[in-house]
DNA sequence: CAGAGTATGTGCGCACTTTCACAAAGAGCG
DNA sequence: CGCTCTTTGTGAAAGTGCGCACATACTCTG
């Protein structure tokens, strides 16, 4: 039953928002493993992540249950089971669009290794970048994306290019077969309904705080 | 009773996720002044967003009228609008905590200026990074933080240090006076509820896509 | 092994969000 | 100026999400 139920989760259409929900439980859980915490209530989490324990429980039970009652949730066993419903029991190859100042930063970043990712390929379109190295990548030619794409059959892709080049890049993606896109640049894209896209965009995050302020 | 309105939002408590989307509008209302255009229709706008018109007008409605019936909105009067109600026709000052790769990354970033925020003040613990310069900042020593934030009276705080210094640096920074932090650091953090957060975490981002690959 | 204590998983109702759909308001044209 | 056309702003309806509160199940102690 708990498996027939998690192999359903995806067709029983769990909400966006408890999916959304799932890396921050995920990320509280691998600190706690770190710290060497064995066993953790929903009570106790909830106070961690600011939120109430009836959510959590209710969250997981979308996908199973994982806890036992009387003591909690086995801190281990929840975070291999939240791996696994969120596909990071594996590394996910990505290509970088964007060789710039933040293309850079996000190829250095050691944040990917350890939780599920990684960039394999780096594309720009300045011919004086391209050849260059970066991280563990040689910046490729942007006309060599697509092909590259199909190869390594990546499924996803990050865009650090000006606002102006975004949808641009956006669409070389999608075409090339990607299905996920994590977008830097502060513009909204257009995508089919079978692709999805995250933004990051710190300023609207300040904008969002700097409403409350004063 | 559009001024009325507008200066009652905040004790009318206008929802959080209503907040959240205004600076989303404000980004696309920033593309559009630099391409020219100089109406939109909440339909034409929620096309580009991918979202509904309706959902547009009504979350504009608990700041005043900002269209005209028949025609549309000025784009340029909306964006201004928008601005004014989420305090960025000012710039912010804010504090950046780490000067590591990420903290780099955030001091270098061109995206703050002209979107109503600048780092005026970087801080780290590592004697090695203290004294250096950073963008156009001197490298401060963490103990200098109280003192310095309260003499500039910065309220806004950004978290570029290991997951493991993230709560501390936080408390420091409440402790000074900031009111909002935006957290960097892959963990989550506990703040009194006068002071907000908001987290940048692409590899959380990323895993939210993940559940749906494959 | 029984009884006390603890924490899960979930049905239910409330509250919040979104969408619908339309009256009202302005633009433009003849 | 009156008629048509467009698009806003908004009540009311539909749809989602959240937390309470409790039955259930497991642990631990004596």
């Amino acid at each position: 039953m708990t498996q027939e139920k998690r192999s359903e989760a995806k067709a029983n259409q769990v909400p966006e928002i408890v999916v959304g929900r799932l890396p921050i439980y995920l990320r509280a859980l691998a600190h706690m493993v770190d710290e060497g915490q064995r066993v953790i209530a929903s009570q106790e989490l909830a106070e961690r992540l600011g939120m109430s324990s009836a959510q959590i429980r209710k969250d997981l039970s979308h996908f199973g249950e994982f806890g036992k009652q009387g003591m909690g949730y086995d801190v281990i066993y929840l975070r291999d089971q939240l791996r696994a419903i969120l596909n990071v029991d594996r590394v996910w190859d990505m290509v970088l669009v964007g060789a710039g100042d933040l293309g850079h930063a996000i190829a250095n970043y050691g944040g990917f290794e350890g939780r599920g990712f990684r960039v394999v390929a780096v594309f720009d379109s300045n011919p004086q970048k391209i050849g260059r190295q970066l991280a563990r990548c040689k910046i490729r030619d942007m006309v060599e994306l697509p092909d590259t794409v199909r190869e390594m059959e990546v499924k996803i892709g990050i865009v650090a290019v000006p606002a102006a080049a975004a949808q641009d890049v956006v669409d070389n993606l999608v075409a090339a077969g990607v299905k996920a896109i994590l977008n830097y640049a502060p513009i909204s894209v257009i995508v089919p309904d079978d692709v999805h896209v995250q933004y990051i965009d710190p300023v609207a995050h300040l904008q969002r705080m700097s409403y409350y302020l004063e």
